[in-house]
DNA sequence: GCCAACGTTGGC
DNA sequence: GCCAACGTTGGC
């Protein structure tokens, strides 16, 4: 099993939305390392930190997993959306997105204490010019992280 | 709004 | 295949 950290902007999708969804599908992930990550290694149980970015107060604000393997994503198709792909067809997608299920809504941890802790100063997310809007976790950090919400 | 980081695009 | 220009991300 993998540990991921997925950001999301809570003005496009906040964790209060996902209370509210319960899943969702991770559609508009418009990065090859990303899609990757989705495409190929996230599986079904798959731990997921569910963290906001782009906002007031940026940090983890929430567990889930991984619900569905990945599947072409619908929103490149659509030529009146904001994510459509002109380069893509059903016959050869390019974009893939899993499905992820809320696990529960936790406390706020924001960014500031994620760093503040020595045991995650080799986390991704919080390396200088990591802007991967998906990322593997440690085990060891994903753990630590547990612990402490 | 600024700016560093870095991915993508496209001319050659 | 190189690389400059451009666009996006995301914290501050």
């Amino acid at each position: 099993m993998r540990y991921w950290l997925m950001k999301s902007e809570p003005s496009e999708y906040s964790i209060d939305d996902f209370v509210r969804d319960g899943s969702t599908p991770w559609f508009g992930v418009r990065n090859y390392q990303a899609r990757n990550f989705m495409r190929d290694q996230m599986k079904v149980g798959d731990k997921v930190l569910f963290y906001h970015s782009s906002c007031a107060e940026p940090g983890i604000t929430g567990l889930a997993e991984v619900s569905v393997p990945a599947y072409p994503d619908a929103s490149q198709f659509d030529a009146d959306g904001d994510y459509f792909d002109p380069k893509a067809t059903p016959e050869t997608p390019r974009w893939f997105n899993v499905e992820v299920r809320l696990v529960k809504k936790t406390r706020l941890m924001p960014l500031a204490e994620l760093r503040s802790y020595p045991e995650l100063a080799t986390m991704r997310i919080l390396q200088r010019g990591n802007r991967l809007s998906i990322t593997p976790v440690d085990p060891a950090e994903y753990a630590f992280i547990l612990k402490k919400l």
